[in-house]
DNA sequence: TCTAGGATTGAGACCGGACTCACATCGATT
DNA sequence: AATCGATGTGAGTCCGGTCTCAATCCTAGA
């Protein structure tokens, strides 16, 4: 059949109308399935087509029509299953559509970002999906814009740059959970995170991540809320590694201070968190009480299960590739988007804290 | 700056070159970094560019490179974190060397499979890397072949398809597992795995995947070598959805004959089964050992922790986007690539079956 | 039989870069 | 001053499709 080996020039149009005896042009046509094109011609050159095995170049159509069918995603870390699921909604999604999916993964490094934003843009894909590393410095995102090719957002928001973006209303359910806690009866609330910043927490700092400031604003307010201080000595940010993590776990655990209760800001950091606590000997919900951001279908299998904030990650993944689908098509907005609303899931991990006496702070 | 919204049409060279008053071959030159060029015209060409904020298209540069700079990677479900690691891999690597990545899920579907291959041929990617769905039917994997593109298998072998493959023994690390089982004194070891056949599971039936022939291979020679008869009874394929796993594994453990000790084929798996043995009431491993494949971080949160077999998926990935690129770019392989070993990793999940005089049987 | 109007058809432009080729230019050599 | 090799430079082709446009073919209606 084919020369053996590396054969090195791809059919074109042309051969297949030189075989089939019909003019470029012709071929094209009948190929592409557009314009007139006689019976007669169709059946030759489609059966050339066959015969010399022809597979379009799309890389010459998209430089035509300045259509490549293929969207771009930019995501921080999709070894994380949180955008593993999101991935698999966007492909899902864009599969449906006949679009395909170039990922590119940034290890939440703003350069590397701008970086893979750039290189999307030059490959020309027709639109662009990005999870922003940072909700603060988002000029890139802006220049996607002036390039006027449509973007959306997921997961976080980007300040100033106004476009649909697909994530949920973290403060409320922060507030939420927090009151749950509050309510079980703890007052030393921890919460840790990886998002980086230059100093410690002090109230109010700017975070780089909308996510994060969300987050603790609803911590806030559920403290503020119940007349009770917000104890913001237990707010750790920067936890990088799982060894990072797990030092500032058993520093939290430990001190006449220690936390009775804490809020992992992810999948990942959760499961360094549990282990540090499962290490040290404590045990969830009697020593420390435990929460987590991410339904992870591991977190039913802990003993006790673990207490969580469902998000409908797979949906946002859905949503926002449909959105910028109908942004690239021109379409418009059929009605207002789904309705993303993370869930605290009550199971096991969260108890009264050991040391009750606490709750004769509650009148502050 | 630039104009509002939407601008058509885009910057190319022959507009930097009318602005720096120079010829387009010579713009093409400065900004492309090749050929001959004055400083003056460089300095020149250079400002117009950024001026314009010229990009390049890199479709077009491709077109008449014939390089990309892109490569192809198909695989089954990245929802699942054991590809989602493998992913990792692939993206860091191919970063290294300037190559982007286009991922396309199949939902272990070989029509997906073979819609996604010829995709991403006709996208002009510079090669592929491929999780096959199959290891038998494998036409669409030869015609990449025959294409004269490299290709690479990860995770799976392909009969006939003679590629550089990375994934590890699975006969051997299955043999030594079930060796560990049969030693701990497990006659009756159940088998779950997902992989679809037509008929229920008969002794030396011919599966679609490589690596779960070599695994049950690897089950059935270790109850030959220890002179016991291997219990096809128990090995489950065709398990789906969660659901489905954990009535299978109801079954298992139900009857006269129930299992005593359960492998799970992978970590999605491994959560249903799991799961089905403590709602059952059962306990873990006084009552039903169980092993897993795939070291997910979560196996050592649970009580107790998870035995399993621990897979090197991260530096599959690496593995074989190096040797991908490693063929694009025409370079000989430097040497043998990396040991691909999977290890059992003992950890509480593994027990002696309750009923001891199995033991009895050993003469066989 | 003649002709208007739709169906077909082929030549060639074009998309945006990379690259070939022939034609300057220029300082250095003899 | 004539020669030579090393740059510089611009015109134009090519990659593999899509698409415009003018020319040609047909067939029905007059």
């Amino acid at each position: 059949m084919s020369t053996d080996g590396s054969r090195r020039r791809d059919v074109t149009v042309a051969d297949v109308a030189k075989a089939a005896k019909v003019s470029k042009a012709q071929a094209a046509r009948a190929l592409g399935n557009y314009g007139a094109v006689s019976d007669d011609v169709r059946e030759r050159v489609l059966a050339a087509a066959e015969e010399l095995d022809y597979r379009p170049n799309e890389l010459a159509r998209s430089m035509n029509t300045g259509k490549s069918n293929t969207i771009g995603v930019v995501v921080g870390d999709i070894e994380n299953p949180h955008f593993g699921l999101a991935m698999r909604g966007i492909t899902d999604t864009a599969k449906k559509s006949g679009y395909n999916v170039i990922l590119i993964n940034t290890d939440e490094e703003r350069a590397a970002e701008v970086d893979a934003v750039r290189v999307l843009l030059d490959k020309r894909v027709d639109g662009l999906i990005v999870a922003p590393a940072s909700s603060v410095e988002t000029s890139h995102l802006q220049q996607v814009r002036e390039s006027g090719r449509p973007l959306v957002l997921l997961d976080r928001a980007a300040a100033g740059v106004d476009v649909e973006t697909f994530a949920v209303d973290m403060g409320s359910i922060s507030y939420e959970s927090t009151k749950h806690l509050i309510e079980a009866g703890h007052r030393r609330i921890a919460f840790v995170s990886t998002v980086r910043t230059e100093a410690p927490y002090v109230a109010g700092m700017e975070l780089d991540s909308s996510q994060i400031s969300d987050r603790l604003d609803g911590i806030r307010r559920a403290f503020d809320d119940a007349g009770l201080p917000h104890p913001t000595d237990l707010i750790r940010l920067n936890a990088g590694d799982a060894d990072s993590i797990m030092r500032i776990t058993r520093e939290l655990l430990s001190g006449p201070d220690a936390a009775t209760a804490i809020i992992a800001s992810d999948g990942l950091i959760a499961l360094s968190v549990v282990e540090a606590i499962q290490e040290s000997g404590r045990s969830i919900p009697d020593d420390v009480s435990f929460l987590m951001y991410d339904d992870f279908a591991w977190t039913r299998l802990t003993t006790p299960p673990l207490t969580v904030i469902a998000q409908p990650v797979y949906d946002m993944g859905i949503a926002s590739a449909a959105a910028l689908i109908r942004q690239i098509e021109g379409r418009k907005a059929a009605g207002p988007g789904p309705d993303l609303v993370a869930t605290l899931i009550k199971r096991g991990s969260v108890g009264a804290p050991k040391d009750a006496e606490v709750l004769s702070q509650a009148g502050g």
